[in-house]
RNA sequence: GGCCCAUUCGUCUAUCGGUUAGGACGCAAGAUUUUCAUUCUUGAAAGAGGGGUUCGAUUCCCCUAUGGGCUACCA
């Protein structure tokens, strides 16, 4: 076969938020293709027009604007497979679906669903197939006029496609191999629906990849058992030599107790499984999101690539383009990944650290502003450097640098028993002297000077460190004594010095 | 119930017949430190069970068990 252009896509419905699962999936897609120079495409399957729910197409958009993952073509962006939206494409389905109803590969079908519903509770396991389907109201066994008439009066019907029994159908699979399925155990699925002149999502499926020259089809595991049915619709249209590659990519499950991660084990749990906040128009509900939570999309899509998939050699810090070179589907593993919602905690820390201060700084300024708080940028970013190896998320940065900007208004209670002794004001008001005298004010220069006057008073180190940061900070915490001294100043150093000796004494 | 997929430390995983079964998160201990963190070092921790195949199985095959998925006029 010549070789053609590599070309994936992510097929989501918009039915609500984008779970955390689809995202894996959809970077899995990115990857794949960036590494072989492909196009990524972003196709909505809003075939199920029950289902849909306003806002999600956006959100799905944002969100892998905001994870850096860009598609090349599809909603949102063109192309020129369009549109790439399957209710648009709503007129070029019912040609596929004559063509099998023609060549006698589907047929229609009847029954109302109340029908079936019966027939399912009085028959244990019943399956609409070849062992059934003579039973029902159907083109096959209804006489040819009677169908002309019902079709013709706008009955409700439905296409059901029609599986020979007694073959076994061979799926080739990327990451699993072979996987073979006898065609008895696959029922008559539902093709097309008049009611809303809509295709299913197998039907939609397979035609707009074929349409649109889709070469690898990479999804979730839950899909697996509706492969062969997908390989026998190739077969059907006569497309097999076109027929895209199949990779069906292991879950995503809880981090405790069984199954797959669901919408509802991030807030139980307290972590997201949304990439953004979500609030359901529907229901109301809210869901929290990465993004809401602090998260850095670079840390996300790295600590994501890494559940389900490694790069051979134990690497674990990767940047986007890393992952695009290492990429491959063998070394997909075949099983569902716990979610690891502790280790994603460790890779947002460490993106943390490496960013930059600057940038680092410009995501801190919102919390500041959160608590009426604001500073030049500048300093902003010394802070933020000083303090961003002590946290996990931007958030936490205020939690270890308010009194950088407040002021300590009240002293913690324990630390004042344990490091406020009965010399501690005396020995602070020296210390406060020692510093106002103290020029340059640099964290080098005072740590040498009031280091040699400790000494040359011989008074305990740790006695008058701990007293002054008690000052400085209200609390037993922070960073370097001297780095603080020298980021607020010397008026503020000696302010807050003053105000714990009246306070504390 | 039926069908399909899977099974290595608590978790994510490496190993593609011969290893003291490696790494990371988390956990524990220690070191560093004027505080709290960070950091560093060390440690505990795994091949589901049973049969084969083989000189040799974590690795290949079968069975059992367990886990997961699917079983809609949803995707």
């Amino acid at each position: 076969m010549a070789q053609r252009k590599v070309r994936v896509r992510f097929a989501p419905s918009p039915t609500g938020a984008l779970h955390i699962g689809g995202v894996r999936t959809a970077l899995y897609n990115y990857l794949f293709a960036k590494q072989r120079g492909g196009d990524f495409l972003l196709r909505i399957e809003d075939t199920d027009s029950q289902r849909f729910v306003p806002g999600a197409e956006e959100y799905i958009t944002e969100s892998f604007r905001w994870l850096g993952i860009a598609f090349d073509e599809g909603v949102g962006v063109g192309g020129d497979y369009g549109p790439y939206r399957q209710s648009e494409r709503k007129c070029i389905y019912r040609e596929y679906v004559d063509r099998l109803l023609n060549a006698g590969l589907a047929y229609y079908a009847f029954d109302t669903p109340e029908e079936l519903e019966d027939k399912r509770k009085e028959t244990a396991n019943f399956q609409y197939d070849a062992s059934t389907r003579m039973q029902m109201r159907n083109s096959l066994t209804l006489p040819a006029e009677e169908t002309k008439r019902l079709t013709a009066n706008g009955e409700k019907y439905v296409v059901r496609i029609k599986i020979e029994p007694g073959e076994a159908i061979h799926v080739q699979d990327l990451i699993r191999g072979e996987v073979v399925i006898n065609s008895s155990v696959l029922d008559d699925k539902v093709l097309f629906k008049a009611a809303d002149q809509l295709p299913t999502y197998h039907l939609a499926n397979i035609v707009d990849d074929h349409l649109m020259e889709i070469t690898h089809v990479i999804r979730g595991e839950e899909w697996l058992p509706s492969a062969p049915l997908h390989v026998l619709l190739y077969r059907y249209f006569g497309w097999t030599d076109a027929m895209p590659q199949f990779a069906h990519l292991p879950l995503l499950l809880k981090p405790e107790g069984s199954g797959k991660l669901s919408k509802r084990d991030g807030d139980r749990l307290g972590f997201p499984v949304f990439p953004l906040e979500w609030k359901d128009p529907n229901t109301g509900e809210q869901s929290s999101g990465y993004r809401e939570s602090g998260y850095l999309p670079e840390a996300v899509v790295n600590f994501l690539a890494l559940s389900g998939w490694n790069p051979g050699d134990g690497r674990e810090m990767m940047s986007t383009g890393e992952m695009i070179q290492l990429f491959n589907l063998e070394h997909c593993s075949k099983s569902g990944a716990r979610f690891d919602y502790e280790k994603g905690k460790w890779f947002n820390h460490q993106y943390l650290v490496k960013k930059d201060n600057k940038e680092l700084a410009l995501l801190f300024l919102p919390v500041l502003e959160e608590h009426q708080t604001e500073a030049a940028l500048d300093y902003v970013e010394k802070v933020v450097g000083l303090v961003k190896e002590r946290v996990t998320f931007v958030k936490e940065l205020w939690e270890q640098s308010s009194f950088f900007f407040i002021a300590p208004t009240g002293y913690d209670e324990k630390a004042v028993k344990k490091r406020w002794k009965g010399d501690s004001a005396a020995q602070l008001t020296e210390l406060a002297e020692v510093l106002r005298a103290q020029v340059p004010f640099d964290a080098h220069s005072t740590e040498e000077t009031v280091k040699a006057w400790i000494e040359s008073k011989g008074y305990h180190l740790g006695n008058i460190m701990n007293a002054a940061r008690l000052a400085l900070v209200g609390e037993s915490k922070g960073p370097h004594i001297f780095d603080i001294t020298e980021t607020i100043g010397k008026e503020e150093t000696i302010k807050r010095i003053q105000q714990a000796i009246t306070k504390l004494s």
